[in-house]
DNA sequence: CAGACCGGTTTGCGTGACAAACTGGTTTGT
DNA sequence: ACAAACCAGTTTGTCACGCAAACCGGTCTG
């Protein structure tokens, strides 16, 4: 079994950021939902928010429609299919590899 | 149940950040190592996981000690008690955002 | 004894996260 | 009718962080 550690160190940032990790996994569950109701559920401040969502919607994990909810401007913020894809992937490799490290052993001890 | 990923977003970045959990969870299964076991490892680099460390060691979650190897310095790392336990609370944290946030399903939808 | 090597540390720099300030429009108060 | 407050975000500024390259004291090699 080789060590896991080194995969540890390379998880994708873009994801493994605590506030869009919880962005994605938030949307994972609703599917979509608006700012202010993302917002909420997150906790993050509005700047913050924008800005992570920017970041996501860059590298296509995340969908963002703009329209207008009466007189008042609305985005709706959804996870596109690779979006999804990568949320669950991640969180499958970080179950792998806490496990892996769990089961990990030094075979080469140091000298 | 109340909503994770107002929780998952304030995550503590001191270990959650990936090469830090590397070094901790790699730590945590040595007990001890020294600098260039853990390097390889992790597959960090020597400044980089310099730096890392010294955080880690600011902040309690790992003590270095230095000695020398015949005429040759060498740091020996391991984690402190407060470092174990803070990993393993960590990855149990994690395990337990994702499980809530699976059960998780939006209760008041937006308007 | 000069140059390569070892075991790290320090410096420099580009990114990134975050909150505060701003924008463009809408509603409320008087 | 007009100002003040509010809403839904975006942009700006700042500070910290991760990273690699340069550096450094000491050791081994030719």
């Amino acid at each position: 079994m080789t060590a896991p550690f080194e995969e540890l160190a390379g998880l994708d940032k873009l994801v493994h950021e605590p506030a869009r990790l919880a962005i994605t996994t938030a949307l994972s569950a609703c599917h979509e939902a608006d700012f202010l109701f993302l917002q909420r559920l997150t906790g993050l401040s509005k700047g913050n928010l924008s800005a992570h969502l920017g970041k996501l919607e860059a590298a296509g994990l995340v969908a963002i429609t703009k329209h207008f909810a009466g007189k008042r401007p609305q985005t709706w913020i959804s996870l596109t299919e690779t979006g999804r894809q990568v949320t669950d992937a991640h969180w499958n490799r970080l179950d792998d590899l806490r496990r892996r490290s769990r089961a990990w052993a030094p075979e080469d001890t140091p000298p």
